[in-house]
DNA sequence: TCTGGGGTCCTAGGACCC
DNA sequence: TCTGGGGTCCTAGGACCC
C-alpha cells in the first residue's frame, strides 16, 4: 500500500470557544465550562485566555474561582457543541469523504487520494513531496474554519502518514498549530516523547511499565515482544509497534462509524448519601432522563447496569440483561430499582450511574403486542410530546411525590402512574 | 468546598451446551 | 462410566479517551 495521508485536526478550547463564540461578552475573556450544574462539578473546558491564567481542565469550580476571581463560568452545553461539530464536517467534506470523528472535537481525515487536486501547482513543483499539498490542505482547512465558524475558533493539525502520528503532532503544538510527521523526522520526535504522550498510555500503564523498567519510548521500543504480551496482552504489541510508529489502523468514514453502544447517566449528589430512598430517587430521575435520549435516537436496549461510587472514590455495580427491549424511563428504572437493592452501600454514596447497553434502533427490535405494553407506550409518547413542547421534565411520573401529593391526586380521583 | 460526565474496548471467570 | 475441550453468553471490573 502506498504511504497515506491523514490529518488530525483538534478544535482548540472547544467548549470554552464555542460559549465565546455565541456570546460576544466573554470573547478575550477567562472562561471556564463548567461539566454540570451539579455542586461538585469540574471545569471542562477552559479558554485560551483562562489556560494562561494556570486554570486547566479538572479543576474544580472553586479552585479556579481562587485562582482568577474574575473568571466566567458558563454551563456546558454539549448539544451548542455537536451543532459546531456537523457545521465544521461540512467543511471536512469539502476536502475529502474519508472522515472520522474521534470525539466531539476531533476528526481524521484520510486526504491520500484527494490532496493534490487542491494544490496541483504546488505538487508539480516540488515532485515527490505529497506533504506540501497537505500542507496546504491542513491551512485552507484552518482559514475555511475561521471563516465559516469564527475568527477566534482555532484548531492545531496533526499531518502524518498514520492516525497515531497524526494526533500525536496535533498535540504539539497549540494553540493553532500544525505539524507535519514523515517517516524521515518520525525519530526524532518518537524519542522526544513521554510515554504518557501517547494517545492510549495513561497514568495507570505508565506505571506498570516503569515497573518493568520502561521508563521511555527507546525503551518500549527494545522492550521484548514476549515480554510484553505475557503482561498487557496484544495491548502490549501494539504499545510497542507506537513507538516505533507504526500504526495501520484506517480512518472510518463517519457515515460507516458504528451505532452506539450504551447510553449512561450519572450524576454526583451534592453530598454523600446512605440512604436507598435518596438513591431510588437519583436513579429514577437519570432513568427517565436516559429513556428520553434513547427514544430521541430511537434506540431500544435490554441490558440495565447501576453503579456507585463511595466517598473514597471506590465504587461496585452491577447490570441485568432483562427478556424485554426497553426505552421508557420508567422500565428501565424498575430493572434499575431492583438491581440497586443487591448493591451494597458499604460507605456513604458519592455519585450513581445507571447505563443501558445491548442497545439497537427500533427497526432491529421486535415490537411487543401486549396492551399493557401498548398502554406504556402511549403513555411515553404523551409525555414526550408535552416534554419535548415545553420542557425536558414537565411531566414526569408521580413514584416519587410527597404524600401530599399523592393526597392530592388520589382527592381528585386520579391516581399516580 | 478533594477529584464531572459520557463514552469505548478488553479481559477474565463461571454457567451452560454440545 | 469417565473425561476433555470448544464455543457462547453473561457479568464484573479495569483502563483509556475527550
Amino acid at each position: 500500500m502506498s504511504q497515506r495521508i491523514i490529518l488530525h485536526i483538534d478544535m482548540n478550547s472547544f467548549f470554552a470557544t464555542a460559549e465565546q463564540q455565541a456570546n460576544p461578552y466573554l470573547r478575550g475573556k477567562p472562561l471556564g465550562v463548567r461539566g454540570s450544574k451539579a455542586k461538585r462539578t469540574i471545569i471542562a473546558a477552559s479558554s485560551i485566555e483562562a489556560k494562561r491564567l494556570g486554570i486547566k481542565t479538572g479543576l474544580r469550580v472553586h479552585e479556579a474561582q481562587e485562582i482568577c476571581p474574575d473568571i466566567n463560568i458558563v454551563v456546558g452545553e454539549p448539544r451548542k457543541y455537536s451543532d459546531i461539530l456537523r457545521r465544521l464536517v461540512k467543511i471536512f467534506e469539502h476536502y475529502t469523504d474519508q472522515i472520522e470523528i474521534f470525539s466531539i472535537d476531533e476528526c481524521f481525515l484520510d486526504v491520500t487520494k484527494t490532496a493534490t487536486l487542491f494544490a496541483p501547482d504546488l505538487a508539480r513543483e516540488k515532485q515527490g513531496s505529497s506533504w506540501v499539498s497537505a500542507i496546504n490542505i491542513a491551512e485552507l482547512i484552518k482559514s475555511d474554519i475561521k471563516n465559516e465558524i469564527g475568527e477566534w475558533m482555532t484548531c492545531s493539525i496533526g499531518v502524518s502518514y498514520n492516525k497515531f502520528l497524526a494526533k500525536l503532532g496535533s498535540d504539539l503544538e497549540k494553540p493553532d498549530g500544525l505539524v507535519v510527521i514523515t517517516p524521515e523526522n518520525k525519530d526524532e520526535i518518537l524519542l522526544e516523547r513521554e510515554l504518557t504522550d501517547f494517545c492510549g498510555i495513561a497514568g495507570r500503564l505508565e506505571k506498570r511499565l516503569d515497573l518493568m523498567g520502561i521508563k521511555s519510548v527507546s525503551d518500549l521500543r527494545e522492550a521484548d515482544d514476549l515480554t510484553l504480551k505475557n503482561e498487557f496482552g496484544v495491548y502490549g504489541l501494539k504499545m510497542k509497534r507506537w513507538s516505533l510508529g507504526i500504526d495501520n489502523t484506517p480512518v472510518i468514514r463517519h457515515q460507516k462509524q458504528p451505532d452506539a453502544k450504551s447510553f449512561t447517566r450519572a450524576r454526583t449528589l451534592n453530598r454523600n448519601v446512605t440512604s436507598k430512598a435518596d438513591l431510588r430517587r437519583e436513579l429514577y430521575l437519570l432513568a427517565e432522563n436516559l429513556g428520553t435520549a434513547m427514544r430521541a435516537e430511537n434506540y431500544y436496549g435490554r441490558s440495565v447496569g447501576v453503579w456507585l461510587r463511595y466517598g473514597n472514590f471506590y465504587g461496585t455495580g452491577k447490570s441485568h440483561k432483562t427478556q424485554r427491549w426497553l426505552c421508557g424511563g420508567y422500565e428501565i428504572y424498575s430493572v434499575a430499582e431492583i438491581i440497586l437493592d443487591k448493591l451494597p452501600v458499604l460507605e456513604p454514596v458519592r455519585a450513581v450511574g445507571i447505563y443501558v447497553s445491548d442497545i439497537r434502533k427500533s427497526c432491529y427490535v421486535p415490537q411487543s403486542l401486549l396492551p399493557e405494553d401498548k398502554l406504556e407506550e402511549k403513555i411515553i409518547a404523551t409525555v414526550d410530546k408535552v416534554n419535548n413542547k415545553y420542557g425536558e421534565t414537565v411531566v414526569r411520573r408521580g413514584i416519587h411525590a410527597s404524600m401530599e401529593i399523592k393526597k392530592v391526586v388520589s382527592g381528585l380521583g386520579r391516581k399516580i402512574i
